[in-house]
DNA sequence: AAGTGGTCTAGACCACTTC
DNA sequence: AAGTGGTCTAGACCACTTC
């Protein structure tokens, strides 16, 4: 492990179990060098992967403390803060959740200029197009409709869009995912939609319009993704 | 402005203005360094940066890329990344943005145990308490429910709350604003909110309820702003 | 084997607060 | 004046990809 992050991690735990309390001030850099024996920069760093995690502050020429927070964000680094960003399925690994799918439609098709131009293909290459409900323990979290470039992507079948597309990119093709855009509104849910996920009709979605990229900095995927309003809730925590 | 900050925008200046091109490797990091003058821990902060904003990618042992992105989060430094950091006046900073209030209430409460827990705050102690709308040219965008410490900010008056109150913090107290936890939900708008926002009732809104804090790790602000779902995008960028 | 980005050191120097 | 965190250097060493 990365020695920045042993330490963030030592730190969070020491915050977690209590010995480091709520608004009290961390030991300063110096100290923290001298008791992990690595440099400063070092030490700022692990200071900076806490503040993202938003467990601690820092105030130059003053100190660095302990966030007096309560769980509104819970758990921020366990899995990770960015929620979705690994995907439906990783983020409910925990095993008494049980992730299915329905799929409604998987098929290769023209997609229109605006997707094209999202996943910078020509206006006459093919995608993936597949449609799904994705569920946990049975209850519909959320719908997808989601556009993949076919070249990137050889050998995609039906299976692995009923279980998942991600393990397949990443583990079968060797694919880096790397970073998402997105866009997030809040939508009326239409007639089939509320079918599907069994809701009444223009009840609220929280609705993701995403474009995944590779590591190459190339995209792999256009998706709209809308999820049951009283389903599902976006953690997020932002810095000033 | 420091070093890795102004080698950032130099290179955003490069990829905005297409002498770099989308998916084209940037000079290697030792490059840089002989380019700008400065540290390879310099050129990695400045590349941090720009991954962050969504405008490159980096691989190990392979460089840098900049992403074939279009436009889904739009302008991703000019404001910064974390869209309502500043608060709803800053966001609409663009004086073609008139920006005005509807207050609805503005009284010192006690609050909710829950609140109170959110405020890290005994539950005998006082809050103010503000609704309002906040309208861009006349048009309402979102309706705020908001509690405040009244112990942590002397002076708050009406007057404030129909401008801005986060500028009477950080001007009139010297208070910093330093992060927020925030939930993201979709609800429906019931009758009082659907006629204040003028909307139907049970239109989708997209809500924050969010604990904001200080530069101190001290909670400021716990509110609950829902915002039309029509009239309103929040854009984010993730990495995986 | 050669080239790439990532982590880390020991320390200089600076910006800011007053523990 | 003393103490704090933040930035940056020059370079060692490492992990990973193959330009």
């Amino acid at each position: 492990m990365l020695k920045y992050e042993a330490i963030a991690r030592d730190i969070q735990s020491s915050i977690e179990d209590g010995s480091l309390r709520p608004n009290e001030r961390l030991p300063t850099v110096v100290e923290l060098c001298e008791i992990y024996a690595v440099s400063k920069i070092t030490v700022k760093r692990a200071m900076d992967w806490l503040t993202e995690a938003g467990l601690v502050t820092t105030r130059r020429g003053s100190g660095s403390y302990v966030k007096n927070s309560t769980g509104l964000v819970d758990d921020p680094l366990s899995v990770g803060v960015n929620d979705r960003a690994q995907g439906f399925t990783a983020e409910h690994a925990d095993p008494a959740e049980k992730v299915s799918s329905m799929v409604y439609a998987f098929d290769i098709v023209i997609p229109s200029p605006e997707i094209a131009r999202h996943l910078a293909i020509a206006n006459d290459d093919f995608t993936y197009y597949h449609c799904r409900t994705r569920l946990v323990n049975n209850v519909p979290i959320t719908i997808e409709y989601t556009h993949m470039p076919l070249d990137l992507i050889p050998g995609l079948k039906r299976r692995h869009v009923c279980a998942s597309v991600y393990r397949y990119l990443q583990q079968g093709l060797g694919l880096k995912i790397a970073s998402f855009h997105r866009a997030i509104r809040a939508v009326p849910a239409d007639q089939i939609e509320a079918e599907r996920l069994g809701i009444a009709c223009n009840e609220p979605l929280l609705e993701f319009e995403q474009v995944g990229y590779l590591d190459s900095g190339v995209p792999f995927e256009y998706s709209i993704s809308r999820n049951v309003g009283k389903r599902y809730t976006l953690h997020n925590i932002t810095l000033a």
